[in-house]
DNA sequence: CGTACCGTTGAGGTGAGTCAAAGTAAGTGG
DNA sequence: CCACTTACTTTGACTCACCTCAACGGTACG
């Protein structure tokens, strides 16, 4: 968020508004940030930790659409749609979170347009639900949603090693993995060990290793290599 | 968008600056509006006819994500973005549909909050995506999934009859139906032909009538009625 | 050192995808 | 107004990825 001061060019009056407005809270492993059907009351912005987001359907069935982390926004769908929270957020670690009420922010908004245009962008390029879909997809096999999921998470969870591979340290148990990916932990265990056998992505525990990236980008487009 | 306009207050003078940018076009059945991965230019509004919005995926494959009509506003998402656009806009049938280039509406987003306050709540209450999700849901089956399409449909294709049913005139092909499910034409034409065997819901081409309205929430909420 | 959750493995069943082909509607041009 | 092309729709037979149910090993934590 203070990122977002800065990029709007507010004044340092204007900044200082926001700094007195915010209220940070530690939150630990498995407490809610907030709750699906909770009316939303301003906007939560990540200072450490991960969290996860997901949604209950009408079926009741779980469904993950992202896991945030580090300077990423929080809750601000339903703060612009003036309606209940669509998503529950949930702590995956221990988390600090820094919460932005109303009035300040609408303040803001209104005076200062740089200010608006962020949020515009950031509703616009919201990849939740896309890439929601994008790891739902009905004739993509789990095997190949697993490791589009691998290739999404990788810019914030994976470090390369010095021979071109990549460790990950997820902070995603099966059973949320399965989640994110409209499968059940079941499913996901059998791919798991199918991949660490082939050994083209080996899993210790949520410790996974990558020799090869070249391989998971060539499967993952293996029907079409375009978009 | 003159709704917009009206709904934020805008003075004369600026609503005629969006008056004056505005050019008009008519599109006849199955030409493109915009083109998945063409730049965004500017904003389009719907004043009459229906367009649906899909989008190719990595593997080739099309979904539609939403059936727009009269007075919705088309390609605000990566015109906020400031990207490419994600999806093809494509007419159902004979439209008749507004444009507004970038540099107007930019200059009112700066000038009047309000005007930005409507496209922040247009994008965070965008239905597409959620919708998409719902009826793509990978527990949910084909039938049900048709029934909330229809149930999504209904306000804005169905009339009600005098005896509590619907008439829908359903502006989609049986492969729209299917790519807005996540499903494949025959599959839509084996439930569709189930459910007129139940008498449920009874179809003729793209004329759809239902008798008991009620039936359809109940199948649709089977597994819990909640939400 | 039990209770609870997470993860793995096996056996079995099925919804819906794929392929193929025929039937139907819609548009085009002579 | 009728042949002809083209696109849409339906039906059938076959197949399979993955869901479900069930049981068991592992690890964490009070």
């Amino acid at each position: 968020m203070r990122e977002f001061a800065r990029t709007s060019s507010l004044e340092a009056s204007e900044s200082q508004l926001l700094e007195r407005a915010r209220m940070t809270r530690s939150y630990r492993r498995g407490e809610v940030i907030f709750h699906q059907d909770e009316t939303s009351t301003g906007i939560y912005c990540v200072q450490s930790g991960h969290i996860l987001i997901w949604h209950k359907d009408i079926f009741g069935h779980k469904t993950a659409f992202r896991v945030a982390s580090s300077s990423e926004l929080l809750g601000y769908r339903s703060f612009f749609g003036e309606d209940v929270h669509t998503a529950t957020a949930q702590a995956l670690t221990v988390c600090h979170i820094c919460y932005y009420p109303r009035p300040p922010l609408k303040n803001l908004i209104d005076r200062c347009p740089n200010f608006a245009w962020q949020f515009l962008r950031t509703l616009a390029r919201d990849r939740g639900p896309p890439d929601a879909l994008l790891l739902r997809g009905r004739y993509t096999p789990v095997r190949i949603r697993l490791i589009l999921l691998l290739l999404i998470l990788k810019d914030r969870y994976a470090k390369s090693t010095r021979d071109g591979g990549l460790i990950f340290q997820l902070p995603l148990s099966r059973g949320d993995i399965a989640s994110m990916l409209g499968t059940r932990p079941e499913s996901v265990a059998r791919i798991i060990k199918e991949l660490n056998q082939q050994g083209t992505i080996v899993f210790h525990g949520r410790k996974v290793t990558v020799t090869n990236l070249a391989i998971l980008y060539e499967e993952a487009n293996l029907e079409n290599g375009l978009d």
